[in-house]
This record gives C-alpha cells, structure tokens and sequence, in this order.
RNA sequence: GGAGAGAUGGCCGAGUGGUCGAAGGCGCUCCCCUGCUAAGGGAGUAUGGGGUUUAUAGCCUCAUCGAGGGUUCGAAUCCCUCUCUCUCCGCCA
C-alpha cells in the first residue's frame, strides 16, 4: 500500500511512476472521494466534538443537582445527524481504502523500465552450461525412466498439475530441503521457522495477495461445506502460495525495538497456487504444479538498511546454487516484470539443458514499507518513534525446480543421475540415482 | 463437540453509566539529591487519523479499554453477536 499522504500532495508524479509498470491510477475517482472524505470528515468531528462538549456538561450538571431537560432538547437530533455523517464517512473512507489496496508499489529508481520479461536485465552469470556428448533427456523422461517420478499416478489422486515422487527421489527432494535450511541456519544466520499452512485473509492482504490476486490462491472451508451461502459468510482458510506471506505477517501489528533488527527468517513449507491465469504454460513436468516445496528467506529491516539486505539476500540464495555446482543467471526484473509488492526484484535462473534456456529458480524482493503499511508493522526508532519497517523476501529456493535442475544438469547418457557431491551426505553416500536403486 | 472463566496501556492490575485515554504499582526515559554497598525526590512515558502548517515541529480536534453491532445526551462500564485465551470433559496425530 501506498502512503495516501503522498498521493494526496504528490499524486502527478505517483501516477508517473506507476506507469512505468503499466498501472493507470483512478485520478479522478480518488480526487473526487477525496474531496467528499475531506468535507464529511471535518463535518463528522466538529458533531463529535460538540456532542462531547454537551455530554460533558450534563454529566456536571447533573453532579450539581441542576436541571438538563433544556440542554437535552437542544441535542435532540444531534445524534441523527452524528449517525448520518458517521456511516457517509465510513462508505467513502472504504472506498478510498478499496482503491489504495490495489495500487501496487512504486518501483525503485534503480529498476530498468520495461513492459515484459523480455526488457528484464541480467547483471550476472555463474558457470557455464556443460555441455553434452548424448541425446539429452527432459527430467520428465529421466525420472519416469527411472521409475521414481509418476504423474500419471497424481493425475489420479488428484488431478493435473500434482506430482508423485518415489524412493531415492523422493529422498533427493527431501534431501535438498535439509541442504537448503542448514546452510542459511548455519552460514547465513537465519532463525529456522515453522509456520502454518493456513492462513487467514489479513495475513494475504498484509503480504499484498488480496484483495487483487484472489483467483490465485485456494481457499478452504471447515467442514468442507458444499454450501456456497454458508461458505461465503463463514469465516475460512487459504492454503499459502509461499511460505513468505505467514513468515512476514509474523511481525503484523507490532511495533518491535531497533536493537531487535534485523530479523531473518528461514522457513521450509509446501506452496500452493491455482496458478488461474497460465493454463498451457508449463503443462509438461515439475515446472508449473499447484503443489511444490519451497524454503523461503524473509528480512525485516530498518529502512535504511533494506537494499542492502537484498544485495545478501540474493548471494544466499546463490549460495545454493553454486555449491550445487548448478549453472545460473541473476536478472533485475524490468517494472513491467515484478510483482505487486516489490520495489526491486532480482530472478535467478537456473540453466536447464532440456529447455535450452534459464528458468527461474529464485526470485528474492524489497517491498520497502509497502508490506509494512498494510501490516502495520513498525519499530521504534533512534528517536524513539514509530516507523514503518521494511520487508523482504526470496526463495531459497524452489525445491522442485532446484530438483529439476539436478536431474536435467546431473544426468549421464546411461540414465542415471549423479547426485551433486553436498547432497551426498544427505543421501547417506548414494552417488548417483539408476535403475538399480528404489 | 459439551460445561465454565476470562480479554483494560510495555507488564501487573483497579475501574459496573458522567469532567476516564483510563487509579495504583512495576518497568523505562530525563532531571535533582547523595561519593559508598540493587537508596531517596521530581517530571515524563499508548497508538492511529483529521485540520492548520514548508514541516513526520507546534497548536486544535477525533477515534481506540479483544472485534462488530445495539441502548443512551453520554458506554471500559448495560444488552446482542463473533473471535481468541484458560480450566474440566469428549475426540484426536
């Protein structure tokens, strides 16, 4: 959310802004409610004031043992009109409310100005791609080859878009998880956090999921209700599309002390998402699923603190990366890229053999105070008053697709797969998944 | 799911219709006093919004005692609904 005080004295320029990430702000609806909140807001509190004024001095009157029939009458409809202007207020107020929910952030200066991920801009490679003297596989062929991925299976349970693992590779993932949680535990110093799985919706309208991106998202009803009525008025769940909307609504409506800073978090959660908006991107393999795993770092940071905090949020995520020997790219997403909450957002794709191409593995986000706002969450600073802190989050990464990568960037003409040298201790010794192991 | 109890400022805790945004204590901040063993005295100490303003200074003002609604000239206090917490029972990983 956007500062409605900057909106109000800078609106020429916000709208500007906004539009290098193609969003066309309501100028005249927002003018107009503005005015109208201006005039009913004043009109409300001069009727509150005086209403208090009259209360007041019965109260003493009546302490006095004096007569207050006259000044009684005298506010007789004071109330009325009080009623009145207080629900006017509240209608245009929520309306205002409405509107600033679904503005998205402002970009960074630093962010390049682009429509689409074709303007994005890479600032970096790691490794070159290996190259391949066999007929390469996609890890689709490569896990069902082995016997160890089995779509056809979730199809069943489920539907499209889920996955079943077996056996070592099921072990693998799992494997990756740990890898993953130790070396930000233990290298990077972030506190390890389990958090739920369902979330309520205060916690997505914090994060920047509602009210826009609803469709997005999967909700659930205790009981299972098949009521639409009585689903709609009951109070209900959402499953998390990433770990980063329970882990920074942590700090939701709390004012948190400057020598608590920062607070770095590390979670490890399923993710889901309807993904409603891409059928027929991605339908083959692990790429795009309603369900995948995800180990998220979260940053809650003093504001001046924040760019910084990404700059070593993205080296944490690469860190994975490059011990996994796993060749990548680091992109700044263009303002026509990123996404809702972000200021500035780095992607780090990983090099898929298969697809010839990078696909992205990472992508690590300042919101700055946008998050903040909507959360109310704040620290008290060197003055000793309260500040909007500033969030960020990133993956670190997207375990299934790190699993894709392995399997696509590992593989071995015979088949097999070998099992990067880190991993090997997490797989108790195993080298390489073949037709041999279960 | 059943029965009961509760929710007040950073914490503890008073307050059952009227100068209550809220006594008292603890904690914290600043000042004073005292050179001697965690002493004493004083002051301050919630958050958000609006108006005014160059100003996130000052001044004026409104709201908030779990949330929402109601009664009333006036609600922390009365009524209704909901949420959450605790205790006991049931069920359960």
């Amino acid at each position: 959310m956007l500062e409605i005080h900057q909106l109000r004295t800078d609106l020429e320029n916000v709208c500007k802004i906004l539009a290098k990430r193609d969003f066309s702000f309501p100028v005249a609806s927002f003018n107009s409610l503005e005015a109208d909140r201006k005039a009913i807001q004043t009109y409300t509190q001069e009727l509150q004031a005086k209403r208090n004024a009259v209360s007041k001095s019965i109260g003493i009157a009546k302490n006095k043992g004096e007569d207050v029939t006259v000044i009684l009458t005298e506010v007789a409809d004071l109330g009325d009109k009080l009623k009145q202007a207080e629900v006017q207020l509240e209608q245009v107020q929520n309306k205002l409310q409405q509107i600033l929910l679904e503005v998205p952030n402002l970009p960074h200066e630093s962010v390049p100005v682009g429509s689409n991920e074709t303007d994005n801009v890479e600032i970096r490679r790691w490794r070159k791609p290996r190259s391949f003297d066999f007929e390469i596989k996609d890890h689709v062929c490569i896990g069902e080859g082995l016997g160890l991925l089995d779509f056809e299976t979730a199809t069943k349970l489920s539907g499209a878009r889920f996955n079943v693992m077996k056996g070592e590779l099921a072990h693998l993932h799992r494997a990756l998880t740990q890898f993953m949680l130790d070396t930000h535990t233990q290298m990077h110093d972030y506190t390890e956090a389990y958090v739920p799985y369902l979330i309520n919706s205060e916690s997505l309208q914090g994060t920047g999921q509602l009210p826009k991106f609803e469709d997005d998202s999967f909700a659930v009803y205790p009981g299972g209700s098949s009521d639409s009525k009585k689903q709609e008025n009951s109070p209900h769940y959402y499953l998390i599309p990433t770990a980063e909307v329970p882990v920074t609504n942590m700090v939701r409506d709390k004012i948190l002390s400057a020598k608590q800073l920062p607070l770095k978090f590390v979670a490890h959660t399923p993710c889901f998402r309807s993904e409603a908006g891409s059928y027929g991107r991605d339908t083959r393999g692990l790429i795009r699923q309603h369900q995948f795993d995800k180990v998220e770092l979260v940053q809650i940071v003093h504001p001046q603190q924040s760019y910084e905090a990404l700059e070593q949020l993205v080296s944490h995520a690469e860190k994975i990366l490059q011990q996994l020997e796993l060749p990548y790219r680091v992109m700044t997403l263009c303002t026509g890229d990123m996404g809702f909450s972000a200021a500035k957002t780095y992607d780090i794709e990983v090099w898929l053999p298969a697809q010839n191409t990078y696909r992205e593995i990472s992508s690590c986000s300042n919101c700055e105070a946008f998050q903040a706002r909507r959360m109310h969450a704040r620290f008290r600073n060197e003055k000793g008053s309260t500040t909007l802190l500033h969030t960020l989050n990133g993956s670190g990464l997207a375990v299934g697709r790190t699993l894709v990568a392995i399997l696509e960037n590992y593989q071995n003409a015979d088949g097999s797969v070998s099992i990067p040298t880190i991993l090997q201790p997490y797989m108790n010794g195993i080298k390489q998944l073949d037709q041999n192991v279960k």
